[in-house]
RNA sequence: GGCGACAUAGCCAAGUGGUAAGGCAGAGGACUGCAAAUCCUCCAUCCCCCGGUUCAAAUCCGGGUGUCGCCUCCA
């Protein structure tokens, strides 16, 4: 397996820690608003790496962090009148809702800063004891110029940071790239006691702390967004190494950026789509499709076209489910044939080079060409078994299999108590109805077909189209579904 | 100014030395009362431009051009 990393700028063999075991860290958001899909392409990628890691039989130990106490919170806090805290809570909450819809698993721990102060004072206090911080007038510095290693993520020397900052320098900084582990508080600033007064963690400390509390040194894979390699996690590497005197993390992932027109997507230009806004327009199979049918490394362009494509190019993926659904419920045979076999063969073949895709730098862009690969040997096979003595039931269970295997690892699909993939979502208290009226004027409809009025058949098909219902009339009868 | 990434058909997008995956859109055929779905066939002589290395390059090297990003909160 290998993984690209960014501490080296190179794919390198991905050999864990620990041999079998997978420890890894993904920044989460700083919840003082809803996530947008920058956001969500993050935590995407990172959910699917972990179920590529899960898949191959590591055990996974994936923590994601929440920062809950931050500037940009208490800044909208006040605008709100909320108390920062309860606010930071909500977007905690709605951060599941719209990761729950995307079908983003719950990390194993999920710390958040207002849990872990003491953790983070500690830390402050060992990277002074150890001469890599100082205190002014109750706000604690790191001091980059103890750190040799200080730049080596990002790839530029001290002296670069110097000649580019543009920052107003502080003077009571030694360096003006110092960046602050704990700040003093104000009036009316959530505070918390310590050593060096009343104060806040800066923004970088709590993902060291919180990281190393819970995977220890030196732990495999730490991810998160391209922005974020500069300066949080030269910061994070930076605090980590200088406070315990080992490695910090093995592999660094960093995702590209969702852009809008080729611009980038952020919450500084004002550019951003919130999740929860797309999700009205899509399905959020369409979406998590969407935003993996590009390597995780390479800008994506978002826009509603583009969207819609996506969506068209699912669909295919659904028909073909339910045509393996329809199959397994027409009573397959059990005997099986020199085609049957080259068919299983093939889907054997097919799994063999989604693992190479996936093993290649979580190559999911390739790995959903294969999906669609998979799907058009399923369908013809689907097609051509129809017009012999129909699907064998050990190949059907073969093709269902390598679908549920792929979803498993992509996440496309959710899957219900029974194994079923969802691919008709909104299966809600009022889709019992539904189904039977459906039923009802679909029977109706082929009444009105047997005595020849296609124009009211037309018609029937034409108005529950506009209801986003979708009747698909074949040769063994009428098939229905809802519009993806 | 410093550092870095990318440039593949109408659109999206894989592909790091051996002669261009996959999807969307489009064309023709099969099936159908007609649609839809599905199947079959077609759809880049060529991968931004110019040089070079090589038996062989979209893939390596050099030089251009263009687009984007980081250097400041941001996934």
């Amino acid at each position: 397996m290998q993984i690209y990393n960014t501490l080296t700028r190179r794919k390198e063999k991905f050999v864990p820690r620990e041999t079998g075991r997978v420890a890894m860290y993904v920044c989460g958001p700083t919840t003082y608003n809803f996530i947008h899909l920058g956001n969500a392409r993050a935590f995407v990628v990172f959910d699917t790496v972990r179920r590529y890691f899960l898949y191959k039989g590591y055990k996974v130990r994936y923590v994601q962090n929440f920062t809950d106490i931050d500037d940009k919170i208490i800044k909208r806090a006040r605008e709100e009148g909320e108390d920062p805290i309860r606010l930071a809570a909500k977007y905690v909450e709605e951060y599941f809702h719209d990761m729950d819809a995307l079908n983003v698993l719950r990390a194993d721990i999920h710390p958040k800063v207002s849990e872990h102060l003491n953790e983070i004072i500690e830390m402050v206090r060992v990277l002074i004891e150890r001469g890599h911080a100082y205190v002014v007038d109750g706000d604690v510095y790191y001091n980059i110029s103890s750190f040799g290693g200080y730049g080596k993520l990002s790839g530029r020397s001290q002296e670069d940071m110097q000649a580019g900052a543009r920052v107003e320098v502080d003077r009571r900084k030694k360096h003006p790239m110092d960046f602050a582990l704990w700040k003093s508080a104000k009036e009316g600033e959530p505070a918390w006691d310590s050593p060096w007064g009343l104060g806040r963690p800066g923004w970088h400390i709590e993902c060291s702390a919180m990281s190393l509390k819970y995977l220890g040194t030196d732990f495999d894979i730490h991810g998160g967004g391209f922005d974020l390699i500069f300066p949080h996690h030269e910061n994070e590497i930076a605090q980590s190494e200088a406070a315990t005197g080992e490695p910090f993390a093995r592999y660094w992932m960093h995702n590209g950026f969702i852009t809008i027109n080729q611009e980038k997507m952020s919450k500084s230009l004002g550019n951003f789509f919130l999740v929860r806004e797309i999700l009205d327009k899509f399905p959020p199979d369409v979406v998590r499709f969407f935003l993996l049918s590009t390597h995780y490394r390479s800008p994506l362009d978002f826009d509603d076209e583009k969207l819609a494509a996506a969506g068209r190019g699912l669909e295919r993926v659904k028909n073909c489910i339910r045509a393996l659904k329809e199959a397994l419920q027409g009573n397959p045979r059990h005997t099986l044939s020199g085609a049957d076999k080259t068919f299983n063969e093939e889907l054997g073949g097919r799994l063999a080079e989604f693992n190479s895709a996936m093993d290649d730098d979580f190559n999911t862009a390739l790995a959903t060409g294969i999906l669609f690969d998979a799907v058009g040997d399923i369908n013809t096979y689907l097609h051509h078994a129809a017009q012999a003595d129909g699907p064998c039931l050990e190949a059907l269970h073969k093709a269902f299999k390598i679908i549920k295997t792929f979803n498993g690892v992509l996440g496309l699909f959710k899957i219900d108590a029974g194994d079923n993939i969802i691919i008709d979502g909104q299966s809600g208290a009022a889709s019992g109805l539904v189904e039977a009226l459906v039923e009802l004027i679909i029977k109706m409809r082929q009444e009105a077909r047997a005595r020849k009025d296609f124009a009211t058949a037309d018609s029937i098909r034409n108005d529950l189209g506009k209801l986003g219902i979708i009747l698909e009339d074949t040769p063994r009868g009428v098939r229905w579904k809802r519009q993806g």
